[in-house]
DNA sequence: GGTATTCCGTGATAATTGTTACATAGCCAC
DNA sequence: GTGGCTATGTAACAATTATCACGGAATACC
């Protein structure tokens, strides 16, 4: 696909200002990747900032011992902290961000993003809007680890999954779970069929059906 | 205190040009707040971003129990990324601040926030690199959270408290510990003792003295 | 000095989470 | 359909953390 002005005028006419929608499709990388793809690697280098278009993007921290621990997801015209950093600042990665579903996205070079912060009030007002989103989400993710139990945010985890695509069944291993949780496998099949025999989800291989979850 | 240039171009002068620094004095207000002050709560409205001058201030995320979890410490000539986020956007602060140790500080008007960004190169670094601290200082705290057992975290917490005030033996309470790393008294109280008998620290009422913590 | 208050130590026990080990089940390729 | 791979189920046990209950120690206050 190439990017047009229309297109993205639909989904960012209320955002940005057309002399920098002109100037996105001008500088910027149309980019489509497929479900799974890794898009960032903590140590890697970062030269643009992504602006997702359509999909899904997790983030999550990884330790020394490959733990993870899931942070928090980017869909329709979020754009991400820590690639703004970096840019910013020459830093490496210090996050893993995967494509959660097959995702298209604009990557808008390094030496644009300031020149546009000074140039475009709304583009100055986007980064900003970047950093405080990612940095409640963050709050929201301490919130999460510190003050929750594991079946709790197993729950909550399940539902952001059926809110990012938007259904009530989804495709995901017990083993994926547990890495967002930092926890094993086990732990996470143990919790399933626990609330399997709540009759509150659905569990088949590599999928899960919520039945009163997403409602309560 | 009054705030004169000399003093502010000593702390502040390889960060912020004179110019801004003018403004500062003109604009900005001195304050000097007693240990133990909380200068911002969950729900408070917030009408200025503090600047740290001497002191430090502890910020705490609470949650709808009581229970808390430390996110990071302020010093000398950092800022807030919440105030930030509340000024530029009328929001409500949803975490605790609450000073350490004698703490003096300049608050910025919110109105001055925004105008100072396109006024001031070196303003609109700082509220940048305010934001991309924080930011790292969140991932470090949930690294903690998420991949470290209580004894570390406490080891870590410790190290902090010394860092913090730049010594060895510090005044804080088991409680007081255990609330910053949401558990209990109790739990700390055991944790500590195994320290000592380790020989790690020295403890007294109010008071714990690292031993050979801060080395390793 | 006596008393109240806050802080600390610790046993007992429970709840939660982590680990090991192995069995079984679903699915794909041939 | 058979073999191989991945995913799941689950028991048994270990480690960690939480809670309850109480006694005693240090300090403050009168």
């Amino acid at each position: 696909m190439k990017l047009d002005l229309n297109f993205l005028h639909n989904k960012f006419g209320n955002i940005f200002e057309v002399g920098l929608l002109k100037e996105i499709i001008e500088f910027g990388t149309y980019l489509e990747v497929e479900e799974g793809f890794v898009m960032m690697r903590p140590g890697g280098f970062i030269r643009s900032v992504p602006i997702i278009l359509n999909g899904s993007v997790k983030i999550v921290r990884s330790d020394a011992e490959g733990r993870e621990a899931l942070l928090y997801y980017l869909g329709e015209k979020d754009s991400c902290a820590m690639s703004l950093t970096c840019c910013l600042n020459s830093r490496q990665s210090e996050i893993t961000a995967t494509a959660d579903s097959p995702t298209q996205l604009i990557q808008v070079p390094v030496q644009k993003i300031e020149e546009w912060m000074t140039k475009y009030s709304s583009w100055k007002e986007y980064v900003f809007m970047t950093y405080q989103k990612r940095f409640d989400d963050l709050l929201a993710a301490i919130d999460q680890i510190a003050f929750f139990k594991l079946d709790e945010r197993l729950i909550a985890l399940l539902k952001k999954k059926s809110a990012q695509c938007g259904c009530m069944v989804f495709n995901v291993t017990h083993e994926e779970l547990g890495n967002e949780l930092a926890t094993s496998r086990e732990v996470i099949s143990r919790l399933l069929k626990q609330l399997e025999r709540l009759g509150r989800v659905k569990l088949s291989r590599n999928k899960i059906e919520l039945l009163d979850i997403a409602l309560k």
